[in-house]
DNA sequence: GCTCGTTATCGTGTTTCGACGATGAAACGC
DNA sequence: GCGTTTCATCGTCGAAACACGATAACGAGC
């Protein structure tokens, strides 16, 4: 039983992501911080998000043809992404539609700029 | 004879530019902030970070004593930092004593509060 | 000069990442 | 139903990251 197309959120996803007011550092704070920039870490998934702050939202495939990379490696990197809470990906009809998750990115930028 | 700037491109007018003048966005900008990221994308590299920012400056030693790994790992991982450009390590007699680089550090918090 | 303390580097094994093509799963139009 | 479109997942491969012990380099002190 293979479950394809897991949820990707059917519209408004909690994605578990804290609230402002959580410390910025500590061991918490320091793990937190480092998958964030993991998943930061790499030029492809720089550039999704920066197409996501542009369009403020977007169709995979309209990523994936802004991208020099095949379809299933834009899936993966935006996977990545989603896994870190950095965006998130509502099913529209047979398209999956990305957009970014600002509760995490402001957290990402709270803990980067407390370092 | 010392070249008098190492090439900050000076002729194109960025678009948006940070506190130090560079631009945080566009594709030389999304690389570095990738390749920043990426360096800060492990927890005992947040680590080293926090460490120095308290201290002031370590004695590699130091570092090694706070955390649970080998002194070759730490090394490494101080490698990773002093090549990402975010800390630097001066030779002390014997030792090396590693300090943060407040201007890559900035650089960072600037490139992450663009996103 | 020799030894000791400190740190960087080497060599190695294991794990994870990044990329791709191929395959499969849902939603839609017919 | 049936094929199309769209996207996620699988399987695979090479490359890189991560951790460690062992070893080398380098000053300091005797």
């Amino acid at each position: 039983m293979k479950r394809r197309r897991p949820d990707v959120g059917a519209a408004c996803p909690p994605a578990a992501a804290g609230a402002d007011g959580r410390p910025v550092d500590g061991p918490a704070a320091d793990a937190e911080l480092a998958a964030l920039c993991k998943a930061v870490g790499h030029p492809a998934r720089v550039r999704i998000l920066r197409l996501l702050a542009q369009r403020n939202e977007c169709i995979c495939g309209q990523i994936v043809a802004e991208l020099p990379l095949s379809q299933s490696t834009v899936s993966q990197h935006l996977a990545v992404l989603k896994r870190a809470g950095l965006i998130r990906g509502t099913i529209d009809g047979p398209r999956t539609c990305y957009c970014l998750e600002p509760r995490t990115l402001r957290r990402f930028r709270a803990l980067a700029g407390g370092l």
